[in-house]
DNA sequence: ACCTGTCAAGTCTGG
DNA sequence: CCAGACTTGACAGGT
């Protein structure tokens, strides 16, 4: 089994190279020229994309394949007061760049719109909201250039007192999305409504894949399931990226879409407990045990998975895990280093 | 250079 | 019904 590591938004390693500088309403709206200040905005967001490109080729240096690109890209994208501003044009070079060098390279990228968007409110202006937020970043991947394999990955939201009733109109208001948008969704087990086998429910019905975080499942999971136990299910909510997770020979290139450079693994999140006080919040460092024991239970049967490294250290926590990786290698673990951030694992 | 309160957005809990 | 916690990187305004 191929294990390819990624890591979220920034790097420890990289000097001012924020991806995420933004600037506030509150200090947008003490500017005298409103039409100065979107452009000042738009060229942050050119920052923003520029500094993504670096880490994009950081990252290709660094043998990195796996990246989530922050949501913080375009200040003020989706605010209410700017709801005349098209942002988009202006950075059309910018992000045909980006796309253009993720496309190159093969690079597997996302996004996670944060806890903002939630499909499964009652809430018809929050819906709205979240349609929008979704769809500003679909049209971010899209200017990239980039396909579906381009993802955003989001959680299913608040029960609101109900599960069985969120769940149903979870369903419902997922259903009203545009294909366009629906087609890149990616649902993740929450760390406190939707567990991992409720979230493959959903998953399933919905026919979005799912993304399974192990610290959510470990401190979100009642009925003490093992994680291995669900994946079957699980790795086959992508089947039609064309790599079913569970068969070497999956996808056929006879159909372009499932030739073999554009089958997409599942994808996992991996991150540890900070303290046993603070069991959800998250370490600067991921503890490789938690993470072997998963891998090795469902090597078996997966020829390829990604792990999205969810720690506070960013790509240092990333290095750090396979400089501990390659010491457990040593020490006889059935396990292969390949080139910077992926592994082989055989059960 | 460094510190502290605040930020556009939602939900949950406790009062 | 409302305030505060949750969580995050970075601003904004201060020293």
């Amino acid at each position: 089994m191929i294990v390819r590591f990624g890591y979220v938004a920034m790097s420890m390693e990289l000097e001012n190279a924020s991806p995420s500088r933004t600037m506030t309403m509150a200090t947008f709206s003490k500017l005298p020229d409103r039409e100065a200040g979107l452009r000042r905005l738009e060229r942050i967001a050119e920052e923003n994309l520029h500094n993504t490109l670096r880490l994009l080729k950081h990252n290709r240096y660094m043998d990195v394949q796996v990246y989530r690109m922050t949501s913080k890209l375009i200040p003020l994208a989706t605010h209410e007061l700017l709801s005349d501003w098209n942002p988009y044009p202006a950075l059309a070079d910018r992000f045909a760049e980006v796309g253009g060098f993720i496309r190159e390279h093969q690079m597997r990228v996302s996004f996670h719109p944060d806890h903002f968007t939630v499909l499964s409110t009652p809430r018809p202006e929050v819906y709205a909201h979240s349609v929008k937020d979704l769809n500003h970043h679909v049209t971010m991947l899209e200017m990239m250039g980039l396909d579906e394999r381009a993802t955003c990955n989001v959680h299913v939201g608040g029960t609101y007192g109900n599960k069985e009733t969120a769940a149903d109109r979870f369903l419902r208001q997922f259903g009203q999305l545009e294909e366009r948008i629906a087609r890149r969704i990616t649902l993740e087990n929450d760390d406190k409504t939707f567990t991992a086998s409720e979230t493959l429910e959903i998953s399933e019905q919905a026919g979005a894949p799912m993304v399974l975080d192990l610290h959510h499942h470990a401190v979100n999971n009642p009925d003490n399931e093992p994680a291995d136990k669900l994946w079957t299910r699980i790795a086959r909510t992508w089947d039609r990226f064309g790599w079913n997770g569970l068969q070497q020979d999956a996808g056929s290139d006879a159909n372009p879409d499932q030739a073999p450079g554009k089958r997409l693994p599942p994808k996992i999140h991996i991150s540890t407990p900070r303290s046993d006080k603070d069991p959800r919040a998250h370490a600067d460092y991921v503890d490789p045990a938690p993470l072997m024991r998963f891998l090795l239970d469902i090597a078996g049967s997966t020829p390829a998975i990604d792990v999205m490294i969810e720690a506070k250290r960013k790509d240092e926590s990333l290095f750090r895990l396979m400089d501990e990786l390659k010491l457990l290698e040593a020490s006889g673990a059935p396990l292969r280093i390949r080139d910077g951030a992926s592994m082989e694992v055989t059960s």
